[in-house]
RNA sequence: GGGGCCGUAGUUCAGUUGGUUAGAAUGCCUGACUGUCGAUCAGGAGGUCGCGAGUUCGAGUCUCGUCGGCCCCGCCA
């Protein structure tokens, strides 16, 4: 018999019944009678109950033993009678009469429980991932992060795409977020840098002749966390493909979304080709350039209305060149004061100077500002927005940006605290024709708004006679549920677009060549037309498991300060890796208290 | 770098206008119990109320500072 198992903890079934079998795992839970001891016995498939009985010369260790302690047991496999049935495991209708019992490793005292999906403070939970790993969510999730893999590479690869590997010791780039550097002791005083995305290999691999790349890439960023940003790194479904039109993959990368979506969730998704919103639409109507589309609230344009309105606010918005919009809600004018408090508080705290709204209760239009409307504009009001008795309207009114952001966030506040947001739906959108450049307000002057490989709308045409703040790029982002979740572009390969575009940003011929010599080098000997995009790995999988963060479907994640305390990292390291490396020590000066 | 919220038992939390010995649940330890499946029952241990200073006769509670955690802004081509 094999040492460990025979079987294991989410196998044996009624059929087994009589076998002599032979399981190993984690004592899950224990339920002492005295009499007649129950262990749940839990690997990583399943959980099998164990009897043990009072004549056993191991029942006194057996019944002391830590939870969480590791053990391999023998004995028969017996069926259960009737009422002593667990309907809601998979081999419930089984047990095992133990003849043999084994402690292969004892548990200490248990920081957190792991028997049940109780909330714990991180930092604990982090100090101990692998006891957290154990535990059903963190497993499922890690099991599910693997399929989503998995079925990646295997819907890529029947697409005729082929998985690359780049290089993760690479030089800095110029652009972007800080990288991660790594010392080299050969070359004194050089730095190679991590990754922060396998943008120009991607492309050189386009020049090369591959034609469909795919890979699931790991990306190192040093830049802050979010909720959804995961310190330090994480990975990409990175895609690239020579001789398409923006068309052609936004088709690819559809067939593969809605693949995962549909394969391994049961989220009810919009459509198989998602809606396009130009960028400048997405701006006006959600306030953002990651909708979420699961529900309404759009915001509607009322400048006009109010352009001789009686309410000061409103008028010297609008004389100023600002803006005023609104959001009707439907059904929730009944809603206690309190809930329009509420909302006002939460567009206070985010900057706003206020939040007017009316109610239209009774068959009467109620609220703060109500006093100062005329009927005409309570007729235009109703006519635009379609507001009827029962309904809401949310005003925001300023600078035309900043009326829109906010707003935008009101808008998603409303849509929670009203309870329109479906967690059993992915809808999912293209934001398309984002600008090329757009004006640095600190630095006054045009500058590149996205990636500047893009190949600008227009073309060499465009760039030498349009206002370079109107000219759109082949730039689109992915998006679900509120969630950006990828960005790509059509690129430029031609080289004197290029010079153009970066002399309108601001930078000479040779600025190009030598901030990016292998692209600007490759271009010049035959590039094929290309576009590419790279759906965040880690965040197509939360949204799958409906994870709110992203540290919970990473197996180690760095904290939010991007510290590993399991690990200890970052760590000092000994005077002798210094010297080899050639580095020496400053500290930032202690601040004096 | 900035803002918000939070720090009370191993853990999750309660703790009144500032007032006697800081509570509950769960976990842990001991005991009882032959059919449970979050077993049950009885008993016990467990706290520098994050840390420091201040106000006060008296601080878990009020004030200031500080440290830590999470969320957000900045940042993220």
């Amino acid at each position: 018999m094999h040492p460990f198992r025979t079987h294991t903890c989410g196998q044996l079934r009624k059929e087994d019944v009589g076998q002599n079998v032979k399981l190993s795992g984690w004592v899950h839970r224990k339920r002492d009678h005295g009499g007649v001891l129950f262990y749940d016995l839990r690997d990583h498939y399943g959980i099998t109950q164990i009897v043990i009985n009072p004549d056993k010369d191991f029942f006194d260790e057996a019944e002391h033993l830590r939870l969480e302690s590791v053990v391999t047991v023998e004995g028969a496999v017996v069926a259960r009678d009737g009422d002593t049935v667990n309907p809601d495991i998979a081999t419930g209708e089984i047990e095992i009469d133990c003849q043999k019992f084994h402690v292969e490793s004892e548990a200490d005292q248990l920081p957190f429980p792991v028997n049940q999906e109780l909330e714990y403070p991180e930092d604990v939970r982090l100090a101990n991932r692998f006891l957290d790993l154990r535990k059903e969510r963190l497993h499922k999730n890690m099991l599910l992060r693997s399929q989503v893999a998995q079925l990646t590479r295997k819907h890529m690869t029947e697409r005729g795409f082929t998985e690359y590997h780049t290089p993760i010791l690479t030089s800095s780039s110029p652009e972007g977020a800080r990288d991660y550097l790594v010392p080299s002791r050969v070359y004194p005083g050089h730095f190679y840098a991590l990754p922060q995305a396998p943008q120009q290999f991607k492309q050189l691999l386009m020049v090369s002749g591959f034609d469909k790349y795919f890979q699931i890439a790991p990306c190192f960023r040093d830049e802050d966390s979010r909720a959804d940003r995961s310190p330090g790194e994480f990975y990409q479904i990175d895609v690239e493909m020579s001789f398409v039109t923006q068309e052609d993959l936004f088709h690819e990368i559809e067939l593969l979304t809605v693949r995962l979506f549909k394969e391994l969730s049961n989220k009810e998704i919009n459509a198989e080709q998602f809606p396009h919103i130009p960028y400048r639409e997405s701006m006006e109507k959600y306030g953002n350039d990651k909708p979420d589309l699961r529900f309404g609230l759009e915001l509607i344009e009322a400048t006009d209305i109010f352009s001789n309105c009686e309410l000061k606010v409103f008028k010297s918005q609008v004389e100023s060149g600002g803006a005023v919009k609104v959001i009707r809600a439907e059904g929730v004018a009944d809603q206690p004061r309190k809930f329009f408090d509420d909302a006002e508080k939460f567009a206070k705290n985010e900057g706003a100077k206020g939040l007017a709204w009316i109610a239209l209760r009774e068959g009467e239009w109620k609220g703060p500002i109500v006093k100062f409307l005329s009927e005409e504009e309570k007729a235009a009001l109703a006519e635009r927005t379609g507001a009827v008795e029962g309904d809401a309207l949310f005003f925001g009114a300023g600078d035309r940006k900043t009326t829109n952001e906010l707003l935008g966030k009101v808008r998603v506040y409303l849509g929670n605290a009203i309870g329109l947001i479906d967690p059993n739906k992915a809808h999912f959108c293209w934001i398309v024709d984002f600008p090329m450049f757009e004006y640095n307000e600190e630095e006054k002057k045009v500058d590149f708004s996205h990636n500047p490989f893009s190949m600008p709308q227009g073309g060499l045409e465009a760039l030498e006679k349009e206002d370079p703040l109107n000219i759109l790029a082949f730039q689109y982002d992915l998006v679900c549920n509120g969630v950006e979740l990828s960005s790509g572009a059509v690129r430029n390969h031609r080289p004197e677009i290029m010079i153009k575009a970066f002399e309108i940003a601001g930078y000479d011929e040779h600025t190009v060549k030598s901030k990016f010599p292998a692209l600007w080098n490759a271009f010049h000997f035959g590039a094929p037309p290309h576009a590419g995009i790279a759906p965040g790995f880690d965040r197509i999988v939360m949204l799958l498991a409906d994870e709110p963060n992203i540290r919970e479907v990473i197996a180690f994640p760095l904290n939010q300060r991007a510290q590993d305390v399991m690990m200890n990292a970052p760590s000092e390291v000994t005077e002798k890796q210094l010297k080899e490396l050639h580095l020496q020590i400053k500290l930032p000066p202690k601040v004096e208290v």
